[in-house]
DNA sequence: GACAAAAACGACCGGTCGTACTATTTTTAG
DNA sequence: CTAAAAATAGTACGACCGGTCGTTTTTGTC
């Protein structure tokens, strides 16, 4: 690997930790630079607009998380036991890739839900994939005869999506110790109405 | 009313608004003055800085919230009919007070949970005042017989405000037209299992 | 080891940020 | 009606923003 491209790698594995906790717009050149330790302008040379940084952010954390969440979950049969280890990865996957500010998505949708472009395109993209996967596990489950016939697919994954945005609120936000069990709790709850 | 206290409202008003869209650190000084049409200097003259123009922001979040979607909901009978109009008030209510970037509170949870002091402070305990009304409706639909007698409060307080940062996210981030049908299928399914 | 290409740098641009101080206008009370 | 008080505007500031440019340093190839 070439000297430049392992720079970029660098920069952008910062960039998504400091995003996570800053957002993408509170992203900025000088601060991604300083805590990299070289030059605003040689860091800018990689990415010739801030637009085109973020959108490389969103990519990265994209293979970061098929790779920590996605992948390593359909090793694990299809059906219930995959759906539990998505679950699972998803919890820890920001820890997991030192990510500080927890799951960078729930930061990037939030602040990216009323700033219409192309970041927020492909965003929207991204996550629609992942609320796709979701769904399509579920679909499998229900194929495997993990699930009833008749279950609704989209509403489970609309609800495991939820019940991780609350666990993001409740943990980060407000800091509440049993969230992490509440969320385990509600996933338990959700698969129960699904057999 | 004095002049003073009246322009403040109007400009907090405002805020609100444009920080449901853009967020408590995007929020800035001379933007909120030119969509208000007044000097910069003269708007911060009523603040005395940029924190005290957050904290304020949020406090008057929190009224209009408690007006319109806490208030209202408190003349419905104790139990799940007010449990309902809570969830159908909340709904509701970014679009009743013509707030354009969807709940507040969405936006602001997310930005700030990584971003300690006296803002993240008082946000977290409105967010915790908010959680607690929650669930002491839910405690008090027990008591009234609408809900079973084990049913763990807290937890169903925890899974409502699931429901509703997804209905957030599905609805404003990807657009899903179907997002409310699946948020109400949602909450529900939450009832059933409560009773 | 020479040398071209790639990468990183420092200085600087116009512009906006939050904030401070002063001046002017408007509101309010006697 | 008028003078004090309150509200608003004007101006200036240092810091930082995204971005440009010319130069220097590093890298990879022969």
């Amino acid at each position: 690997m070439s000297k430049g491209t392992d720079t970029r790698h660098a920069i952008l594995d910062r960039a998504v930790a400091l995003s996570s906790r800053i957002g993408l717009c509170g992203l900025t050149l000088g601060r991604l630079a300083t805590t990299l330790e070289m030059s605003k302008s040689g860091l800018f040379a990689h990415f010739a607009s801030k637009e085109n940084l973020q959108l490389s952010v969103l990519e990265r954390a994209t293979e970061s998380f098929l790779g920590t969440v996605v992948r390593p979950a359909f090793k694990a049969p299809r059906g219930e036991p995959r759906i539990r280890q998505l679950f699972e990865n998803w919890l820890r996957w920001a820890e997991a890739m030192n990510i500080p500010g927890g799951c960078p998505w729930v930061q990037y949708a939030a602040e990216m839900d009323d700033q219409p472009g192309p970041v927020r395109d492909l965003l929207v993209e991204q996550q629609k994939g992942w609320m796709g996967i979701l769904a399509e596990c579920v679909r499998r489950a229900v194929a495997e005869g993990d699930f009833r016939k008749n279950l609704d697919c989209d509403q489970f994954a609309y609800e495991l999506q939820s019940l991780m945005l609350g666990w993001h609120h409740s943990a980060r936000l407000l800091g509440d110790p049993v969230a992490e069990t509440r969320a385990r709790q509600g996933f338990e709850t959700l698969l129960k109405n699904a057999r």
